[in-house]
RNA sequence: GCGCUCGUAGCUCAGCGGAUAGAGCAGUGGACUUCUAAUCCACCGGUCGCAGGUUCGAAUCCUGCCGGGCGCGCCA
């Protein structure tokens, strides 16, 4: 029986109870969920279903939750029922029923967790964007692992998702890119506002060594070339970095687009039909205060260049008009301020700003060195790439470190430690645990020992094996979570703090196999149930994460 | 100044109103001739920033304050 199957079963056993006592049914909720005590002696389950009812039907908790176990006591596979507290229900299930969720793994396999609450919707899930004039760092990494993870999620929760990089090549920074560009080929020192770094010199030389008569040129001939040439390498190599990190997305959208398709004239006129817009002063202006923002936004400048602003209007009716039901933004915090502004042109487009767009606001990733604060600047050269660290760590331990945390904690990072002490990486705990598995799984067949003749889930009757089972039984809830609030670090923080904690446990205790040549144990078939069962949810735990599952370590 | 956001163990972080607030790292002490010791077990470590409020119950929700981060252009 899984937590959901007794979550039903507890809601079905209090409406027979206010039947019998003429109560009224419409009180109780449309769905409960139960509990998983952190103290064992509260049972494998709780209920705190008397105490959220038992006010509002009239009743004393501890009165209703009594009713309620003399009911649960006569379901199939409840062993115990007993009241504690105010009106806590702490149930405990018999053996064969909660040994009864390794098999239900095992045969849902790779499609254990999914679940199909976001079935039918179409989302766009945007993040990560950097501009094309750098190399992907740190700063971004972590939207690209939390939004391709959360990609993941929304996927097994059903949703049809597309993953889209939005790239800003349309403003004053790809011109300031092309001019750093230009100096670095003709050896002179990079203009005011440029931007510095190798990545820079290399780019300018790989451009020159194809193209060596680019050399001496005038600027007004070479700059267009910098300017072409150096976006394709920058989004080349930006490309091949998040793809070394195994963040994939399915559409690269350019701003340019926008801008020499007639895209922002399209939108203004939709947004005129919706009855947002004005001008004044010889500009074009949306006016979004009629919504969540705080001022108005100028659309179309007074001498006549289109703003970043309109760009992101015409975006995201260009979005709606692919189709998508939810466009979803991941934005770092110091873009919390666009949260308004965005919602407003949602609104202003005649859309529903609590269904069709969705901003999500993380925090930023500081970094330490040795505890010391390291200040990163593009502009002063000294930033940390994407391929730096995958050079020092690999993209497991990238991707877990900065998906297992809350995107509203600001993360620090001691680069130190990631790069020296990888091994203190907990994904390795989690990884561990599915190459254990693999191994006593390999170790079975070599031994002949067929996992599949036998399945008695009444055989795990062990603490472990009942934590395990548990254990398992929540990751489908754990999944629609992380969906639900768009939690990715939710997985991550299951599989460590319980999966892999309790398997370890586990096959700390229990003895699957026979040691020398002694005689295969009654435990020997379930136990492997049971090991299967849980390499199963690791290894679709590590997915939803773009981590491995390695199976030798 | 206005707005958003964060504040939990020495450090890095969990904890979508539930019971005695958890984990990893760091520290101390144990467990491998036997299925992978990248593991397990025990100990040490807390006024959940502060003060009120809501209720059977608050780290969690509300208000105020304190402290950190960020944002407030006809820039991109």
């Amino acid at each position: 029986m899984t937590p959901a199957n007794l979550a039903d079963t507890v809601l079905s056993a209090a409406r027979a109870v206010f039947e019998t006592r003429g109560l009224d049914v419409a009180l109780l909720p449309a769905a409960t969920t139960v509990e998983r005590p952190r103290n064992p002696e509260h049972g494998d389950y709780a209920s705190n279903l008397a105490l959220q009812v038992g006010k509002k039907a009239g009743v004393v908790p501890r009165e209703l939750a009594t009713a309620l176990a003399e009911e649960l006591r006569r379901r199939a596979g409840v062993e115990a029922v007993e009241i504690a507290g105010p009106g806590f229900l702490n149930i405990r299930l018999d053996d064969a029923s909660l040994g009864a969720i390794a098999r239900l793994v095992v045969e849902a396999g790779s499609a254990y967790g999914h679940n199909s609450a976001l079935s039918g919707e179409k989302v766009n899930l945007e993040f990560v964007s950097a501009n094309p004039t750098g190399p992907i760092h740190l700063g971004h990494t972590r939207w690209a692992a939390v939004g391709d993870s959360l990609r993941r999620v929304l996927t097994a929760a059903g949703a049809e998702v597309t993953s889209e990089y939005y790239i800003n090549d349309a403003g004053a920074q790809v011109d300031r890119f092309a001019r750093s560009l230009f100096a670095a080929a003709n050896g002179e020192p990079a203009p005011e506002d440029g931007y510095v770094g190798d990545y820079i010199t290399e780019i300018a030389k790989e451009i020159t060594d194809a193209d060596p008569g680019l050399v001496g040129q005038p600027a007004e001939q070479a700059l267009p070339i910098f300017l072409a040439r150096g976006y394709e390498l920058m989004l080349k190599e930006i490309r091949e970095s998040l793809e070394r990190f195994g963040v994939h997305f399915d559409v690269w959208f350019s701003e340019q687009t926008l801008h020499g398709g007639g895209a922002v004239e399209h939108a203004i006129e939709e947004l005129r039909k919706q009855g947002h817009i004005f001008e004044d002063g010889g500009a074009i202006w949306l006016r979004t205060t009629d919504f969540t923002d705080d001022k108005d936004r100028v659309l179309i400048r007074s001498n006549g260049e289109k703003t970043y602003f309109a760009a992101d209007a015409a975006y995201y009716i260009n979005k709606r008009e692919r189709g998508f039901d939810r466009c979803i933004y991941l934005l770092g915090a110091d873009h919390h301020g666009y949260i308004g502004r965005l919602k407003a042109i949602a609104a202003c487009a005649g859309d529903d700003p609590q269904k069709n767009i969705e901003i999500l606001i993380g925090q930023l990733v500081n970094l330490v060195r040795g505890g010391q604060p390291v200040r990163l600047s593009k502009r002063a050269g000294n930033i940390i790439t994407l391929d730096e660290m995958l050079d020092a760590v690999g993209p497991d331990a990238a991707r877990y470190s900065l998906a297992r945390s809350s995107t509203d904690s600001t993360l620090t990072l001691d680069i130190e430690e990631i790069t020296k002490n990888s091994s203190d990486n907990p994904v390795f705990y989690v990884q561990y645990a599915h190459a254990r598995i693999c191994s006593l799984l390999r170790n079975a067949e070599e031994k002949k020992i067929n996992r599949a003749e036998v399945y008695d889930p009444s055989r795990l009757s062990h603490e472990r094996e009942r934590n395990l089972l548990k254990t398992l039984g929540e990751f489908p809830g754990v999944v629609a979570t992380a969906a639900e609030l768009r939690e990715p670090h939710r997985i991550a923080v299951y599989l460590e703090e319980r999966v892999a904690t309790d398997y370890h446990r586990f096959y700390d205790a229990c003895q699957v196999l026979p040691k020398g040549d002694e005689p295969v144990s009654e435990f020997a078939q379930s136990r492997l149930w049971l090991a299967e069962a849980t390499r199963t949810v690791l290894a679709n735990g590590l997915d939803l994460l773009g981590v491995s599952a390695p199976e030798r370590m």
